[in-house]
RNA sequence: GGAGGAGUGGCCGAGUGGCUUAAGGCGGCGGUCUCGAAAACCGCUAUCCCGAUUAUGUCGGGAUCGCGAGUUCGAAUCUCGCCUCCUCCGCCA
């Protein structure tokens, strides 16, 4: 969300990042509805000051024992004609709210403009491509052939897009898991977080997936429950409400977290193996910072989640999102693409955003300098690191061998048990 | 799921319709005193919105006593609904 008076007063900066982001909105009806909301309250305030004043006066009259039915109808009056001005006020406070809810962020000024994924900007690649001697496999082939991978019966037991993890490919999974937090909370200073997997609406709302991305959301039936789609959700809303100490910033966090999405609308689009599920895991970094920080955390937390890739041996690029590609709440995003041989493509693996105080303005999460009086809004900063599911995928088809194994990265066997390859089924 | 109790400022805690500008205390900040500190004393002490103001502040007004509605000229106080916490019973990993 951004600040009502810097839409009022910056209208030619709003227009501009629409344009940049190629998205339409009727901006003329938010600025009528909001002179609308201050002419109101100017007349109500108004109002409800007359009728303090003569409250305390009738007040003071009666314990005079003195006659106070004249003030006493006329105050009937007026306060008919506030509550009579107060559902207009409310009315015209829930049109505008709605509307600065799906207004998105400002994208940063080092964030190429341009119309989609097309125009991303490649910052860096770091390690080979692995070359192989053979046709390699996707992965939902060679997990199949390991006995590890089987959407079949994970149809049956749920629907399509879900995963069913058996023997070597479940403790696969865990390690990964495992390995990701003792690198982030060991080495890099993260602290772990195990938040509940459903939140409420006014979280979703926090993070900007309410209410515009409702149609991706799984809501409980009955409840006003969602199922996060992200680890971003329980963390951002740890300090909803809140004025945290200057000396208590930056706040870094990680957390595990299952993450489920309808992926509407993206039918027959990854509709083979683990890349596009409803259900996956992931490990996410999360980052509270000083405003004047949150540029060099975003340096940090991508470099963060980058070590894992460059630990894992991953070949993977850094790209950094266009103006037309940028998430709503988001004023900078560096996607981080693992090679998938299959594919012969980079697939996004992390995201990693720096959303400044759009979401914390949204939570109300602010913070409050030494010697100054007035709190401020935190920047609010997370991104994978890594999605879990497509990492075994990368790992699967990048690791593969010709007689259908699989090796294991160095950095991972101590979380396998000193496992080197997982063997094909004999069959 | 059933029965009862509670929710007031950073914290504790008083307040059962107007005399509350939310008492009092603790903590915090500033000052007096001191070589310095402690003690004592004095002052300050939240957030949001609207308006004014040559302005990171000040002034005026409005709102906020868990949240939301209602009664009333007037609500922290009365009524209803919801949320959270505590105690007990039942069920349960």
């Amino acid at each position: 969300m951004l600040d009502l008076k810097f839409i009022r007063e910056n209208r030619k900066a709003i227009e501009e990042m629409l344009e940049k982001r190629g998205i339409n909105l009727p901006l003329q009806k938010f600025y009528e509805l909001d002179e609308k909301r201050r002419n109101l309250l100017k007349k109500i305030e108004e109002l409800r000051a007359k009728r303090n004043k003569t409250s305390d006066l009738i007040g003071k009259l009666k314990r005079e024992g003195k006659d106070t039915s004249a003030l006493i109808e006329e105050m009937k009056e007026v306060s008919k004609t506030i509550k009579f001005m107060e559902e207009d006020l409310d009315k015209t406070e829930e049109k505008l709210s709605n509307f600065l809810l799906i207004i998105p962020n400002i994208p940063h000024s080092s964030v190429p403009i341009g119309e989609d994924a097309e125009d991303n900007c490649e910052i860096r690649r770091v390690g080979e491509k692995p070359e192989f001697s053979f046709e390699p496999k996707p992965h939902w082939e060679i997990g199949k052939k390991l006995g590890i991978l089987d959407f079949e019966r994970a149809t049956k037991i749920a629907g399509a897009r879900f995963p069913l993890y058996i023997g070597a490919g479940a403790k696969l999974e865990r390690a990964l898991i495992n390995f990701m937090l003792d690198i982030h909370t060991k080495e890099k200073g993260y602290i772990e977080v195990l938040p509940p997997f459903i939140a409420n609406k006014e979280s979703l709302i926090g993070t900007g997936n309410l209410p515009k991305f409702e149609y991706d959301l799984f809501k409980l039936r009955g409840y006003d429950w969602y199922l996060i789609p992200t680890a971003e959700v329980p963390l951002t809303n740890i300090f909803r409400d809140e004025i945290l100490k200057e000396d208590e910033l930056p706040k870094r966090f990680v957390s595990y977290t299952p993450c489920f999405r309808k992926e509407a609308g993206s039918y027959g689009k990854d509709v083979k193996g683990l890349i596009r599920q409803h259900q996956f895991n992931k490990v996410e970094l999360m980052t509270f910072s000083l405003p004047e920080n949150s540029y060099e955390e975003l340096e940090r937390l991508t470099t963060d989640a980058e070590e894992i890739l460059k630990r894992l041996g991953l070949h993977y690029r850094v790209v950094v999102l266009c103006t037309g590609d940028l998430g709503f709440a988001s004023a900078k995003t560096y996607d981080l693409e693992v090679w998938m041989p299959h594919r012969k493509d980079y697939v996004e693996i992390s995201s990693c955003s720096n959303f400044e105080d759009f979401q914390a303005r949204r939570a109300n999460i602010r913070f409050k300098r030494k010697n100054k009086s007035k709190p401020e809004f935190v920047h609010t900063l997370n991104g994978s690191g890594l999605a879990i599911g497509r990492t075994v995928s990368a790992i699967l088809e990048n690791f593969q061998q010709e007689d259908g194994s699989v090796v294991i990265p160095k950095a991972l066997r101590p979380y396998m048990d000193g496992l080197e390859k997982i063997e094909p089924l004999k069959t």
